[in-house]
DNA sequence: GATGAATGAGCATTCATTCAT
DNA sequence: AATGAATGAATGCTCATTCAT
């Protein structure tokens, strides 16, 4: 099993739709997107080609549902856990963590989302936009409640900050994929970057 | 002219080589890398299909030579301009300001290489690793140099520092790049990230 | 219908097959191998281009498949032919005639294998020796046989005596296909051909 | 030196044009005709691609005038050597070593001559029939000459007995080319080849 | 004559998608 | 629903030939 979450709604019921989909993480990561035919991602989900054309509109919609699963999975997620905490710099700690740990557990899905997805004209233009917001809006609900408790500063643009958050967050995740011998445990990594996030590099004394 | 700088050494000489260099730039940036052919990218430099193959070994090979000449102007042009000023803080925001800029003079560049360049299998596991890893050192450097200094804190990770600086700085471009309508300037960005990487978001008062 | 035997086994039962086989022969013949393309024989043949790779690995596999074929059918049925008979010099005789009335019945099929064939570096290399050796050791084995019998001279070399044999037998043919007015009967050179085999050309008056 | 005879006339002047024709006999024996380039007979030539075309008028030409060179040579040097013999069968002797030891001496260019030209269409169609017909006439010549002197019987056709006897020394120097370890002597072919034609296989016991 | 950069027609093969069973 | 055989559009790359120098 390649995903460690499960698909959301009544589409888990078939546990078909389910195979083809952790074929698919498991064949484009390991191939790519482009390099990956319709049929291997059968032969791993043990289907007949077309049935595939039976759960998804095409070879697109299979990679952008993929998407869609995932960020549906980690948003709701997210937003259980961050609603049992109060403290702001607490949620962004726990955001950024989560996150990396997603990367950690599904590095096949991850690296589906990291590399592959980008090159999907259609995805970047079209998709990218609706549910990335989504995850940015998580962010930066953070930081205004952080703001608006006197944690953070107010002097810079919320969308800019978040937005420059999620960069930081998502190169760490793209090194940490990358890396052959992973030199270091991507918790290390978390805990750097939300240093770094929350006290800059700025030497105070 | 698509390239706002020229192509270092001798291949300038050769107008055919900069042509195609300049097409497959406006080609890759319009259709995606993965969608656009061959022969487009001949008719705009105006040769033949076959001439581009006594310049490039493949359509990959284009690719990644728009990569490499791209660095390697950026690069030294950073590490000249950097040498100019003494101060690592002031270091940090040239770099971050000269990265965007270039993005903004560059936006066909700017997006090949920002969304066609990772999903080449070849590119992210054989040729990233070289060059960025030139581009991670210039980062690295300054801030080395400002530990030294006692401007930056030292009880953080460099490498991890500079990665995440790059991936705020590219999160910005990227986004930059995909806006349609750019309701802020590039300028204002990278004024609202130098403050947030060297001050953090935490409220000091 | 172009081939005027069947092809063996299961293949056979399925009717795309035959018609591929049929169409390469009939499209090969006309314009030689190298200058045919897939295209033309899909078109013979009424079936789309990617059809024919679902029954032969590549264009060669195909001109390979075609050897085969007609070596297994003609082996197969000259073996059976042959053990009919008791007589080594009617055995050779009726391995001689049989060898040209075929050429005679399949032209196209006997252009193929007498002009294309020799050029496919892989075919000459690979694939000539093994199956070429079998046609040879039925020759060989009726010279044998004339030899036991006293019938045959023994002092020379059943090989070369074979390969000699086989080289007339198809030079024969080879005129006989390229000949624009067929001048002579085949069976005639046949005859002539047994005659000069058996007897040599010298006048023993 | 890849010729072992020169070439005839006036081009034998110019050293180019048969250093192009040793450098084609070199590259089409080791790649055959259609995998060889122009370009890499003209890099083994050491002249630039497009002087071969001030030689030849195209690539085709080259691979007949290798056949013609090849012909012209190997007809005059053996109407030369058979003029000087009287016996018909010392003629027919003369005419069979010749041809195989020229084929064990020029391997490269046999090669070319055997296997690639007959892929040719249009030297099959158009070329073969001239030039060819010279040499069956000569063995034909020797055949009549061996008749009207009561050497050989003439109970047979002459034109396809000197097509049959073509096919055997053929087939001979093929299978002599293509072993690996030439297990046995061409001289020794030759003289069972000799023996076999003019007594035939049959036990006069 | 000699060059070799430039040309551009040409083609085998792949693979997403369909649809009869 | 499920299959998988059949489809055929699509394209990177090659290489014989030309021609300005």
């Amino acid at each position: 099993m390649n995903l460690n979450f499960p698909i959301s709604d009544k589409k888990l019921s078939n546990p078909k739709y389910q195979r083809i989909v952790d074929a698919a993480i498991k064949v484009f990561s390991k191939k790519g997107f482009y390099n990956s035919k319709v049929s291997d991602v059968a032969k791993v989900a043990e289907v007949a080609d077309g049935t595939i054309y039976l759960y998804f509109k095409n070879k697109d919609d299979l990679l952008i549902s993929i998407f869609e699963h995932s960020m549906d999975y980690f948003l709701g997620h997210a937003r259980e856990e961050l609603s049992k905490l109060t403290c702001p710099v607490e949620k962004l700690k726990k955001f950024i963590l989560m996150h990396l740990r997603l990367v950690q557990k599904n590095q096949n899905l991850a690296t589906v989302l990291q590399l592959e997805l980008r090159s999907s004209h259609k995805f970047m233009k079209e998709y990218r936009a609706e549910k990335f917001m989504e995850y940015l809006q998580v962010v930066e609900d953070v930081i205004k409640e952080g703001q608006e408790q006197n944690l953070f500063k107010t002097n810079f643009n919320d969308h800019i900050a978040s937005r420059a958050i999620f960069g930081a967050i998502d190169e760490m995740a793209l090194e940490w994929l990358l890396m052959k011998n992973k030199r270091y445990d991507i918790e290390e990594a978390a805990e750097q970057l939300i240093s770094l996030i929350y006290d800059g590099i700025k030497n105070n004394d």
